[in-house]
RNA sequence: GGGCCCGUGGUCUAGUGGUUAUGACGUCUGCCUCACACGCAGAAGGUCCCCGGUUCGAAUCCGGGCGGGCCCA
């Protein structure tokens, strides 16, 4: 019995102590190299990640075989947020009121433990990743690289520092790129307030923000909106403050939303900024950096949102102005990280150009191959909407310093490109002295930037880290671009997008030549996983039940792009698999026990094999080329288990001694196990050390060749078929008439050597019927793919005629060429034609076997 | 509201302009056949979401609708 628990660690402690995946700097092999996602380090890795670095896996280990240097990497993403606020709750202390340095460094601490763990667990899925390629995006080595490469846009002139609204989290207190923005419904109140207007009369407007009341400078109605004709052009008075507000009409405003007049003020969303631009007016800060009301706010000054929009309703509904409150649904951007709503707020941050670079980036995604290729439209999509800069600064501690230093008249410069070259770690601006005494330009003392990078500038440079941009021109030479970019599809406006900006900027060539895009891992129920809903599945406690091979196997089921629910029955099935493995291992290690080489002559039934065999290896092969290893997977687990164990295996057990068979049975085999190898690396590994390496010599299988078609020999292949199918259904009749004994089998129809349908029944089986046999004709249809384009519109009195005939009468017309309808003559080509053959000797049973006969005496 | 993806037997799923739709799981029936009962041989089970259109022919292509998912506003 296969004990997957032992075997898998045996094998798992063997790949690593030989050192099986490592990439050859020296090697003369063509590079392979794959830009592995960084796995962040906050936590083990759930069935999603374990999926997806598996698919990358697949990918890895298949071009190692195919005879690839495979370039993959084990490596780790360490800053950022999620980091930063496990450290505060596991120490109970606060980021801002903690030293920065000491933080930092119970970051790194936390972050790991983690990687220790997380090296284990891809260890025990069997993942390929090559140690000796390691990194983490935090360490001195990688943060210098995504330095360097800022400095080169930098130099570029692609950086920028603007005040200018930015997405802002104010609990995290810091700015938010786009991309790091959720939403989530949630239930608010649409408050109606009335606004008096200066010469009489007043106006009734809907805003889920009453305490932007302050900053309110415009009203606006829809053109159209036959309610206001009359006050446009117009002014009103804002309740509580008493500014005077121009009434404008303008497209954009929704006359079915509340009153169909609304407030423009600044900044309450994106919507209120484009009107702030193009009305021209002013950034008034209602809201500051820690979400709380400024002084414009007079009363409400100092409280927080929430608490001021309460209040000031309070008042508003005391004085009357408050017309009434409407809950509704609305959808909130909200901080990915705590989910605190997002404030817009005006604030200095450091930019990188990218709208000025769409146009490049946008011909970059053409040159990549994108798997699967719809993919393409969703970054398209993202590069068209695109509308603001890349806010780059973070106002946070554990990530990448930017290295930049400035003096009060805002003049800022980086260490020079080559001096930091010549390091071996990062600048760290609050620490290190700046690259010059003082500003070059005006003399004043120059003081270092505190903010740090989004992480997305660590991970975006990931190609260039890994190519030795930089800092050895021959291997970059020899790695960029890349080979393969895998990734989920949820990055790709972040990962992908910000990837192909960056290495395109900096090198002026795509980054990689493919990238693979997959799928989210959903719960059994098809929803996402959440912990609160009871639906989450633990990769660990699936390796400990069924093996690492049989997970694997799931994932090999799903279809690349596509959304897939996890699935415990592939995961049966992929036990079941691994089994079978086993087993036949068993059976062809019995059978061949010495080392087998090819006879002059190979049997008819081994031919059909091998020719089958060889289909396989052709269709699996050109699947795994592109990326479709669910395909791939499919075409190998059926030729195994559908055609060379049910079939070819029962029909050879007769002439195990053979050298044909066992020729043909070793080298089959051994190519199954070899195509299995990417998927189910444990099992695939311990048959081959079993049975196959004391012929082969490779120390793994997984470092052998991946197999190639040998021949495909039609003859072997019809007339093959034809005597397995003349094999399956006499088994079958056995089956169902288990108290008789076959004392002989007639065979009719049969051309090949038939010594297999005699072994494998010890009976003596004769071809070809004398007397009383005749062949009729039971079944006559019509050929669509020869009658349709052939006839067009005529084509359905053709198939009527044919359908209603009698088959035997039909095809003897047909024969005499007499067969003909409203003048158009059925020939043979427009049919198909079912034949069977009768045998008038009643104590004999008949199977008819497609065209062929059986008779069983 | 926009883009993309999906909608196939009880469940999940592959695929596809040629009419007889793949496989798994589950169910049922035989069989412990000398690699495997985690097996072998069978069986039942489907308006391929709906409505139009293109076509000789659509589950497949096009349009619209409905439902679900992801991403984005």
């Amino acid at each position: 019995m296969y004990d997957f628990k032992s075997v898998e660690a045996k094998w798992q402690d063997f790949w690593e102590k030989e050192k099986i995946y490592r990439f050859d700097f020296d090697s003369d092999k063509p590079v392979y190299s794959i830009d592995v996602p960084p796995r962040y380090a906050s936590g083990r890795l759930h069935i999603g990640h374990a999926t997806h670095y598996t698919h990358i896996d697949f990918i890895a280990r298949y071009k190692r075989m195919r005879g690839y240097n495979v370039f993959y990497p084990l490596c780790f993403d360490v800053n950022g947020m999620p980091i930063e606020v496990n450290v505060e709750k596991k120490y109970g202390i606060k980021m801002r009121e903690t030293d920065r340095h000491e933080f930092i460094k119970l970051c790194e601490e936390f972050a790991n433990q983690n990687i220790g763990e997380m090296i284990r667990q891809f260890k025990i899925l069997g993942e390929a990743m090559d140690p000796s390629i390691y990194y983490q995006t935090d360490a001195p080595y990688y943060r210098r690289i995504t330095q360097l490469s800022f400095i080169k846009m930098f130099e570029k002139g692609l950086v920028y520092k603007s005040k200018h609204p930015v997405n802002w989290c104010p609990r995290c207190g810091t700015a938010i790129a786009d991309a790091e923005i959720e939403y989530q419904k949630r239930k608010t109140y649409l408050n109606y307030i009335r606004f008096s207007l200066e010469d009489g009369g007043e106006i009734v407007i809907a805003t889920t923000r009453p305490e932007l009341l302050c900053t309110c400078q415009m009203i606006a109605v829809h053109p159209d909106d036959e309610r206001y004709r009359d006050v446009v052009g117009k002014f009103a008075i804002v309740p509580i403050y008493g500014q005077k507000v121009k009434i404008v009409a303008d497209e954009k405003v929704d006359p079915q939303f509340g009153t169909g007049a609304v407030m423009i003020c600044s900044v309450g969303d994106k919507d209120d900024l484009e009107w702030i631009y193009k009305y021209n007016l002013k950034f008034l800060e209602g809201i500051n950096d820690e979400g709380k009301m400024t002084e414009l706010a007079g009363k409400y000054a100092g409280l927080p949102v929430s608490e001021a929009r309460e209040s000031i309703v309070r008042d508003l509904e005391k004085s009357g102005l408050l017309v009434k409150r409407e809950e509704i649904e609305q959808n909130v951007g909200v901080c990915w990280r705590c989910h605190t709503p997002i404030e817009l707020i005006n604030k200095e941050q450091w930019f990188i150009k990218i709208t000025a670079l769409k146009d490049e980036v946008r011909r970059t995604v053409d040159e990549v191959n994108w798997y699967p290729e719809w993919m393409k439209r969703r970054i398209f999509d993202w590069i068209d909407s695109l509308e603001w800069d890349w806010v780059v600064s973070r106002q946070r501690y554990f990530a990448t310093p930017i290295p930049i230093w400035e003096c009060k008249n805002g003049h800022a410069f980086t260490p020079d490109f080559e001096t930091l070259l010549k390091m071996d770690r990062h600048v760290d601006p609050t620490v290190d002295p700046p690259p010059y005494d003082k500003c070059p330009v005006c003399g004043e003392p120059l003081k270092g930037c505190e903010d740090v990078f989004d992480t997305w500038v660590d991970s975006s440079i990931s190609p260039l880290y890994n190519t030795f941009w930089g800092r050895d021109e021959e291997k970059f030479k020899k790695l960029y671009p890349m080979s393969l970019r895998p990734q989920s599809h949820d990055i790709i406006r972040t990962w992908a997008f910000y990837t192909l900006l960056r290495c395109k900027a900096v090198t002026g060539e795509k980054p990689w030549e493919d990238i693979m895009i997959d799928g989210f891992i959903l719960a059994p129920d098809g929803r996402p996983m959440h912990t609160s809903w009871g639906n989450v599945v633990d990769p660990l406690e699936i390796i400990d039940e069924y093996g690492a091979d049989p997970l694997r196997f799931f994932a090999a089921k799903c279809t690349p792009g596509e959304d897939t629910p996890f699935r415990y029955k592939d995961v049966k099935r992929g036990r079941k698999v691994v089994i079978k493995l086993y087993n036949l291992g068993k059976f062809v290690g019995n059978a061949v026990k010495e080392r087998v080489s090819r006879p002059d002559e190979l049997k008819l039934m081994d031919r059909w094999i091998i020719s089958r065999y060889s289909e396989t290896v052709k269709k699996a092969t050109e699947f795994m080329d592109q990326y479709r290893y669910d395909r791939a997977l499919k075409e190998i687990e059926n030729f195994m288990w559908n055609v060379f164990a049910d079939h070819y295996v029962e029909m050879v057990k007769h002439r195990i001694n053979d050298a044909s068979t066992k020729y043909t049975l070793y080298t089959v085999f051994l190519g199954i196990v070899k195509m299995f190898a990417p998927f189910l690396p444990h099992i695939t590994e311990d048959v081959y050390q079993e049975h196959f390496r004391k012929f082969e010599g490779a120390k793994s299988v997984h470092i052998t060749d991946w197999p190639e078609p040998m021949f495909v020999d039609e003859y072997a292949v019809s007339e093959g078929e034809k005597i397995k199918e003349i094999i399956a259904a006499v088994r079958r009749w056995k089956n169902e008439n288990r108290s008789r004994k076959i004392e002989r089998i007639i065979v009719d129809g049969v051309e090949g050597n038939v010594e297999d349908i005699e072994g494998t029944f010890g009976v003596e089986v004769k071809k070809g019927i004398e007397g009383d046999v005749k062949e009729i004709v039971c079944g006559i249809q019509p050929n669509f793919a020869v009658i349709g384009p052939k006839f067009r519109e005529r084509a359905k009195e053709i198939v009527n005629y044919i359908r209603n005939a009698e088959p035997a009468e039909l095809w003897e017309k047909i024969q005499k060429g007499e067969a003909e309808i409203n003048g158009i003559k059925i020939t043979e080509d427009m049919v198909k034609v079912q034949r069977t053959k009768v045998y008038h000797e009643k104590e004999v049973d008949v199977l008819n076997v497609g065209d062929a006969i059986v008779l069983i005496l």
